[in-house]
DNA sequence: GCCGAGTACCTTGCATCACAAAGTACCTTA
DNA sequence: TAAGGTACTTTGTGATGCAAGGTACTCGGC
């Protein structure tokens, strides 16, 4: 009985790895909107740059996300034939995407400064504590 | 048959309360074992730290959170009477939970400078494109 | 003593979502 | 036509935020 190739997580593990993960959700959904509001993407230029950002993403998340913003109306996508390959589907953001994307942007700037304003407290009390 | 008061969200929705609250998970475990580290806090304390830091939280999701960083060993508490009301349970780091918040953290750093990378890159190309 | 208000902690049920894994379909090359 | 690469899709599982409702302790007025 193997004790370390791949046996599955116990459920309700609170490891480094996963905290990553919830930490990274809603995030992505900004991310992605960003990188579409720039001009037309399919799904893996996107996977490029958000790894190139080092923000880790696979297919079993990427395509129903963006299913669930085009159903939304905060995405378009358009059929393109590819000359390599099978057709891709080119996304671009709509006017309520583009609306959502900007009230995203205040949300995350205002998120991060409270995050900030949680550590800076921490690091304060650190000083004192000297 | 009214179509105002409080009729629940369709499934599925996609709208900017909802990416707030996505936005921000995981994100809340983090802020809690920042508090906690701090020194011994209850549940309350937290709740009112984190409501001015504008983190809004509420009690069906800190508590539960709560209890799982309890028994995946991060934190660990203790039962403390109060003299208006009822005990309180008083929560501290464990070293684990330090090891842990500290990875954290630069699991937050880093995921913060990868967001703005992604921000700024979609900045410059609005620039470009004047 | 009893009751209402305030405080504090807990539980249930639902909807959402990231992800692994497996599947479908298209194209090129040999 | 077979193999390999590319691209998109689907299914099932586990985790989790949250609304809503519940339990339990304390104090002060009656």
């Amino acid at each position: 009985m193997t004790l370390i190739h791949h046996h599955p997580k116990p459920a309700n593990s609170m490891n480094i790895e996963n905290a990553q993960v919830q930490m990274r959700k809603g995030i992505l959904e900004f991310c992605i909107l960003h990188i579409i509001s720039r001009g037309e993407v399919y799904a893996s230029d996107m996977l490029e740059e958000l790894t190139s950002a080092r923000i880790m993403v696979v297919e079993g998340t990427l395509y129903p996300l963006l299913t669930r913003l085009k159903n939304s109306g905060l995405l378009d996508y358009k059929w393109v034939e590819s000359s390599s390959g099978p057709p891709r589907k080119y996304y671009v953001i709509t006017d309520t995407g583009q609306e959502f994307l900007d009230g995203m942007q205040i949300t995350w700037v205002e998120l991060s400064e409270s995050v900030n304003t949680i550590i800076h407290k921490s690091e304060a009390l650190k000083k004192t504590s000297l």
